[in-house]
DNA sequence: GGATCATTTCCACAAACTTCGAAATGAGGA
DNA sequence: TCCTCATTTCGAAGTTTGTGGAAATGATCC
């Protein structure tokens, strides 16, 4: 992953809906859900819903597939790690960031 | 970590500059870096990093240490572990989403 | 074809963000 | 005290983001 999907899918998630949609979207797990579905969960009109989702599928963090009459979102898990591996990569780099959860390896690292 | 603060980190974060000014601080170590050496570093004019290093330490993300004439900046890496401990979490809570490095354990997620 | 349901696009507006020159602040040195 | 250096604050402009009602799209059923 590169620092503009980086900036992307940080950007995304920077939202309060959106961050409770990709939640919701992280629980719901392989089924996903649809938009109205999703619409009703957060309580956010339909238009303005679309509009996040737009915006995570856009940073490529969800997709959607076509079920019939509604439209089924996943989140996209691999994204969502890429993401996480990106930061680590950037928090743990070049100096001391042992324990806390932060412990990869240096040879993830350079493959990273 | 609540998703206030997560909102706020990842949107501190979601920015060209900022996103690059802490990979500088990041790879610059416990000795941190002063405003002006960044600055230069980075090529952005002094009151427009002063806005962007605001941003960070309004998020936590990073501290400042005045240093005689200067002021010396440091990651927090505390804070940007707790950030990935709590993506972790929201990629990994409820559904599949083993491997790819995203191998938090049970007993972890529930410590998170 | 016509009715209906699910979702998106369009639009306009308010709020927040980004930028950067110029002025202000604050710490040291002479 | 006065001067200088490092940094922040102020102010004003342009850009982007978030919102939600109304209209448009697209798929299904009768």
């Amino acid at each position: 992953m590169d620092s503009t999907s980086a900036i992307d899918a940080l950007g995304a998630l920077a939202q309060e809906h959106r961050l409770a949609l990709f939640r919701l979207l992280v629980q719901a797990g392989g089924n996903g859900m649809a938009a109205g579905a999703i619409a009703e969960a957060l309580g956010v009109p339909n238009s303005s819903l679309s509009f996040h989702l737009a915006q995570l599928r856009g940073a490529g963090l969800i997709e959607q597939e076509r079920q019939h009459r509604t439209i089924i979102y996943r989140a996209n898990y691999p994204a969502m790690n890429a993401l996480v591996a990106y930061l680590m990569e950037n928090c743990c780099a070049a100096s001391g960031c042992e324990g806390d959860g932060c412990e990869i390896t240096a040879d993830e690292r350079e493959t990273a």
